[in-house]
RNA sequence: GGGCCUGUAGCUCAGUUGGCUAGAGCGCACCCCUGAUAAGGGUGAGGUCACUGGUUCGAGCCCAGUCAGGCCCA
């Protein structure tokens, strides 16, 4: 502003500005990514005629397949934020390792069948009235029908996703994805449980079950939802049988019985449970306790009971009590074997059905190791037929395993009158007020808890005993691999391996083990219709007809017809394939003709837990066993992983994958959980930000934990996004002029401000590469923004604008730089590609000029450069630890003066920089000046700290700004370095 | 209630087998540039490493417990 030239000649800038090589490109600043991203795909799916996903199919990779294999997301609803990061970590995979030169298929797929849907469709089906035709159907035409519909409500759904994850910019096969309801897939499904069966993992059992009274249907542990739900606590005493057995039990003979105050004749004693399930009641058959706690004998406002010693206060407390004594102590174990009367049936009743079952052990105190002190009374109330460990305790002492709830919840008639056909949540109040009229309930109160509910109706479950299928945890294997061996076994020993299965992060594999050797048997029979038959069919005396070979033979139907044959054909139609004569399994004298049907569904899970055989063999072959890769949240180390290992432990003696990764979930900005209304839709993200910047978003995640997301978190990813691409920008523009194609860059001297760059990138690519390999993108991220920042922006990039704009167009040194930053554009493309697929693509087409409608050049058809050959000088991270001392030292140059000099402008100062141990002096002064951004440097051996020098009374080049030593008066007038007067061709 | 995990600047995260003054980015403050310009650059201020106790010459890191949050289960 205060320049003398500028006032007398005012044009003499402008001329000047005219002479410079100013950056220009058409690669816009401003992204654009809702129309542009479009755009891009609709060209990747030009590319070679079958689009880019059969290109790369067809090239020829040096380093052989690298096989990952996809878990099917449920084929209902859009996509979410956790699929959107699910579904990008799955395509960063696939695309880096593409690129690191490996062939890396990946078949998207759809799990299709299921409650959710089939929930949705009846829905559907009774608001539209449509419910109503279908009641008048004989079993099989009606499931036909909601089979029908369901199939449509599931294709619809894959549609949309697919949709929402090809605007993702996922790279798959999303023309051959695979269906969980397809033909081929069901075959295949049958053909793992054939597979199971043969290994004699498979058996029917009475179990209790969660069963889901809304839906009557078994449910897995994968479809239960924990959810408070307030119930009715009681505390109810049960009678002794035999008072004196009671009085012995805590050591208290006749007299004591006087002596504690107790009238004659003695109060008969009760044993006091806690239950907030009051309608299990009926079904109870013992009482549990634990064998090495203490017991008291306690006098409660007139009445004697037992419970623990601990319990004590706690109970009558809770109950204000006024009269609480305790006259005895024991332990447990002396307990054990009383007899005790239940409060409201008088005869142990007998399962339906079962007129003869054993009776005479009901009613017994008996011993259990998962009592505890923490809650209720000491004393555990134990039906068999409503709950897993009491069903175990049942199996133990020998009581049978009453259930008399029916699957619509109400009770059977083996119940007393006033229960019989009553609902279970009704009968809960009513229960309780018999207890209290007949003076066995000694408190009551509501109780909020966490309660399994089944994840769809959002009804609570219930604990019931059914006949299902179950593939066995504990049951030891027959033939091949699995000889004596039970799953949870292998399971363990596989999981145990660091070897044969890695985990990332590595804490999986404690979680998972930590499953593994805690799960019950896997029970993979529902009673629904949209799902895989199981092929199982009742002989005429009424057991289970299902065999490795039969199962096998209805595969091979399903494979040619779809599994909708079974609702369609007869059994002997079914087991057309199936020869009894070649089955050594066959029932004697089978009867095809005698069989009737089963009416069970497989567990989804089994379908999406075969998919290793159902799509990874059947269309890579043995070679894609197992996969390299199972990449999921981590609420699939019970769900997917641990269900598609146990079927593939049991038919092919080793889990389907070599690695596991897991990801965190999405929770809000607080870390609290996501609801799902308030979700965003990923439309709506789509909308704002692009795919690519969510894609950096992801990138940027340390998704082994749970995520926040928030709007404010995209749109800081959108900030960096914009950073990086406005780096290549920049790079772009100054290459406007630039022919040289891909420059050697071997001669490049390693003491130029180019080989810095050069082996910057070399070491950022190296840094890279190796975060991709061992999936941690986020290291990655990181590096490449630094990179983009730091090196290219910050420092690079802003050292050589001045002979990229001054040095006259053709010069060496311009063209050096130019040939940089060409390769190094190239470079950074590639690492860029598998996370910004799009802007990676846009930039990378822009710096080879190709035409927009030149579909075949294409940055993802490249592998990654990870060397650039060029050698950069020693001496560089002295140069860079030079120039921040510099910078520091031109701050404080900036004060005013007289404390300092009270400088504005780099520009306008020069640098005095020590250099003790001479390392400096191997490097261009020129070269210094532009990194510092300073007109001139210079080296002082002897200095110890760097000193500002203002030049502001020295001429300025009225062309580069710069106060450099050889400005001086040129023949047009105007004042110029050598370098500025040459390059505008005067003297 | 149990298993696994998380808790380091306002925010998102690094912190190797325990060892200089606990780092980075974003944000913020101040400043420069106006020839990357709805861009670019420089400098700086921010931390009782969730809390309590222990082991150690020494703890963000190891141990025990507490609190808060997440996933899975009961």
């Amino acid at each position: 502003m205060s320049e003398s030239t500028s006032e007398t000649r005012p044009d003499a800038k402008r001329d000047y500005r005219k002479t410079l090589n100013l950056p220009k490109t058409a690669f816009a600043m401003k992204a654009n990514l809702v129309q542009n991203e479009p755009a891009s795909l609709k060209r990747w799916g030009k590319l070679g005629g079958e689009g880019l996903y059969a290109v790369l199919r067809a090239q020829n990779k040096p380093k052989g397949r690298f096989v990952f294999h996809d878990g099917p997301p449920y084929a209902n609803g859009s996509i979410h934020l956790g699929h959107l990061m699910n579904k990008c970590l799955k395509d960063f995979v696939v695309r880096t390792r593409t690129m690191m030169g490996y062939d890396t298929p990946y078949v998207p797929g759809w799990d299709c069948h299921g409650l959710p849907i089939e929930h949705k469709v009846m829905t559907e089906l009774v608001e539209s009235g449509e419910i109503k035709k279908l009641e008048g159907l004989e079993d099989d035409a009606r499931r036909m029908a909601v089979r029908k519909a369901c199939k449509k409500y599931a294709g619809k759904f894959v549609k949309l996703q697919t949709g929402q994850m090809e605007r993702l910019l996922t790279l798959a096969d999303y023309k051959n994805p695979y269906l969980t309801m397809a033909k081929a897939y069901e075959g295949a499904v049958i053909e793992v449980l054939s597979g199971l069966l043969e290994r004699g993992l498979v058996f029917r059992a009475l179990k209790p079950v969660h069963w889901s009274v809304a839906n009557e249907t078994a449910l897995a542990e994968a479809e239960l939802e924990y959810m408070d739900r307030e119930d009715l606590s009681v505390y109810v005493d049960f009678e002794a049988a035999d008072a004196g057995a009671v009085y012995a039990a805590f050591g208290l003979g006749e007299q004591d019985k006087k002596a504690g105050g107790t009238p004659a004749p003695p109060l008969t004693p009760s044993f006091m449970i806690w239950t907030t399930t009051p309608w299990t009641l009926p079904a109870n058959l013992a009482v549990a306790v634990h064998e090495r706690f203490e017991y008291a004998l306690v006098r409660v406002d007139g009445n004697v009971t037992v419970m623990a010693r601990e319990a004590v206060e706690r109970v009558t407390k809770a109950a204000k009590s006024d009269e609480v004594e305790v006259l005895a102590t024991t332990t447990g174990n002396r307990l054990v074997g009383l007899r005790y009367k239940h409060p409201f049936i008088d005869r142990a009743p007998r399962p339906v059905g079962e007129p003869d079952a054993d009776t005479t052990n009901c009613y017994t105190v008996v011993s259990a190791d998962y009592v505890t002190l923490e809650d209720g009374t000491g004393l555990v109330h134990t039906a068999p037929g409503h709950g897993a460990d009491d069903y175990l305790t049942g199996m133990r002492v020998g009581l049978p395993t009453y259930c008399p709830v029916l699957g619509d919840g109400t009770y059977d008639a083996s119940t007393p009158d006033w229960l019989s056909g009553m609902s279970i949540w009704d009968a809960n109040a009513l229960i309780a007020k018999r207890l209290e009229e007949s003076g066995h309930l000694f408190f009551g109160h509501k109780f909020t808890h966490s309660y399994p509910h089944d994840w769809r109706s959002k009804t609570p479950v219930i604990f019931r005993c059914t006949e299902q299928w179950f593939v066995g945890a504990d049951t030891p294997g027959k033939g091949g691999a699995v000889e004596g061996r039970t799953l949870r076994e292998m399971a363990l020993e596989f999981t145990g391996d660091p070897d044969r299965l890695a985990f990332v992060p590595a804490w999986g594999r404690n979680r998972m083990r930590g499953m593994l050797e805690s799960r019950p048997d896997w029970c993979i029979s529902r009673q629904r219709a949209w799902g895989l038959p199981i092929p199982s069919f009742t002989m005429p005396d009424g057991s289970s007809f299902m065999t490795a070979a039969s199962a096998k033979a209805v595969a091979t139907l399903f494979r040619e017809k779809g599994s909708d044959v079974w609702f369609l054909a007869s059994p002997e139609e079914m087991l057309a394939h199936y020869d009894p004569a070649g089955d050594p399994e066959a029932p004697a004298g089978l009867d095809v003709n005698g069989l009737k049907k089963g009416a069970d569904i497989l567990d989804v899970w089994f379908e999406s837990g075969s998919s290793w055989n159902a799509v990874m063999r059947e269309r890579f072959g043995d070679e894609a066993f197992p996969v390299e890769l199972y990449l999921e949240g981590s609420d699939q180390h019970r769900g997917w992983f641990q269900l598609s290992m146990l079927p593939a432990l049991g038919v092919m003696g080793r889990p389907p994958y070599k690695a596991l990764l897991t990801h965190g979930f999405c929770n809000d900005k607080d870390g609290k959980k996501l609801s799902k209304s308030a979700g965003h839709t990923i439309e709506s993200l789509f909308e704002h930000y692009g795919a690519d910047v969510l894609r950096w978003w992801v990138c940027s995640l340390a998704y082994e934990n749970d995520v926040k997301v928030d709007d404010e978190f995209f749109k800081l990813a959108g900030e960096s996004y914009r950073k990086v691409r406005n780096t290549l920008r920049f790079m772009l523009s100054n290459l406007g002029d630039y022919d040289g194609g891909m420059p050697d860059l071997s001669s490049v001297p390693p003491t130029s401000i180019d080989a810095w760059a050069l082996g910057e990138y070399n070491k950022l690519a190296a840094k890279v590469v190796a975060a991709y390999e061992r999936y941690d993108f986020r290291a990655a991220h990181n590096a490449l923004y630094d990179f983009c920042n730091e090196t290219l922006s910050a420092t690079y990039l802003t050292a050589v604008k001045d002979r990229l704009y001054c040095d006259k167009a053709d010069s060496p040194r311009r063209r050096q730089t130019q040939a940089t930053l060409f390769a190094l554009s190239d470079a950074l493309c590639r690492l860029l590609a598998p996370v910004m697929c799009h802007t990676a693509d846009e930039a990378y087409r822009a710096l080879h000029g190709v035409d927009q409608k030149d579909t075949g050049v294409c940055v993802h058809l490249l592998e990654f450069v990870e060397t650039l050959s060029v050698r950069a000088d020693d001496g560089w991270a002295a140069v860079l630890e030079a120039r921040h001392a510099a910078m520091i030292a031109f701050e404080q140059a900036k004060t005013p003066a007289p404390e300092g000099l009270g400088m504005e402008n780099p520009l306008d100062a020069g640098l005095v920089v020590p250099d003790p141990d001479g390392v400096l002096s191997g490097f261009d002064a020129g070269d210094l000046a532009d990194l510092c951004g300073v007109s001139t440097v210079d080296l002082d051996g002897g200095a110890d700290a760097a000193r500002v020098i203002d030049l502001r009374d020295r001429p300025r080049c009225e062309r580069s700004w710069k106060r450099t030593p050889d400005v001086r008066e040129r023949s047009d007038g105007g004042m110029l370095s050598d370098r500025d007067a040459e390059a505008v061709g005067i003297a």
